[in-house]
Order: C-alpha cells, then structure tokens, then sequence
DNA sequence: CGACTGACGGGGT
DNA sequence: GACCCCGCCAGTC
C-alpha cells in the first residue's frame, strides 16, 4: 500500500527519530537537511503520517518560531507540551522556552 | 484535469 | 515590530 512517496515520509521520520533526548528542531531544518530547503511543509505533512510511527518524536519538532503549531494534531493538543516539558524541554504559551538553546540542527548530528 | 489546502519559511512593506 | 504575500511540493476535493 502507499505510493512510493512513502520514501520521502521516510526519511523525514529517520530524522526525527534521531533528535536527542531533551532537544527540539524545526521543520526548516528537517527540510534543510533533505535538501527541501523550502519544502518545510512538506515536513509536517510528513508528521501527520508519522502517526503510524510511534518512533517519530513528534513533539520534538516544532516551527521555526520555537512554536508547537502541530500540537493540535496529537492525541490530544496538551500531550505535546507536557512531552516536551517530561524531557526538561520548557513550554510556554504554546512556545518553546530558550528554543535556540534546545534547538538541534540535524547537519550538526556529526558533532 | 484544475483548484485549494496545509504541523513552514523567508522576504518585503 | 507587526502584517502581508509568495514559494514549495504533495495530497485531497
């Protein structure tokens, strides 16, 4: 079943599922990374699928603004905060306290 | 086949 | 600093 898109799905949940413990990126960065550099909608449509994959962290991942835009696409729209706030990661008015402190750049996992 | 939408981002006004 | 418009690509109506 599923197209061969499925690929592209794919590589954006590898990704996902490589962001550490305690750590947030952006879906720019995830597109970035796959060469999308635009293409960061593609990338929460690609978490919209990652409800198959309870691999895909997708609560770590959150707009550029450091703001849980998808958080309405879970279980249910606190679940990601308290997610994010269970990995020490602080969550206010739906925003990421000190994102660029807990951002993590999938081009800098060779560190 | 055509048009709209969508978990975004960046640039311009 | 806030607001608006465009682009990108895929999926759905």
């Amino acid at each position: 079943m599923k197209s061969k898109s499925e690929n592209y799905f794919d590589s954006v949940f590898q990704v996902v599922k490589l962001i550490p413990f305690g750590r947030v990126t952006s879906y720019g960065a995830i597109a970035n990374y796959l060469g999308l550099k635009s293409g960061a909608r593609m990338v929460g449509y690609a978490m919209n699928a990652s409800h198959n994959q309870e691999d895909v962290p997708a609560h770590r991942v959150v707009n550029r603004n450091g703001v849980l835009t998808g958080k309405h696409h879970f279980a249910y729209p606190e679940q990601m905060q308290e997610l994010l706030e269970k990995e020490g990661v602080l969550v206010e008015k739906d925003q990421v306290v000190d994102f660029d402190r807990f951002f993590w750049d999938p081009t800098k996992n060779l560190l």
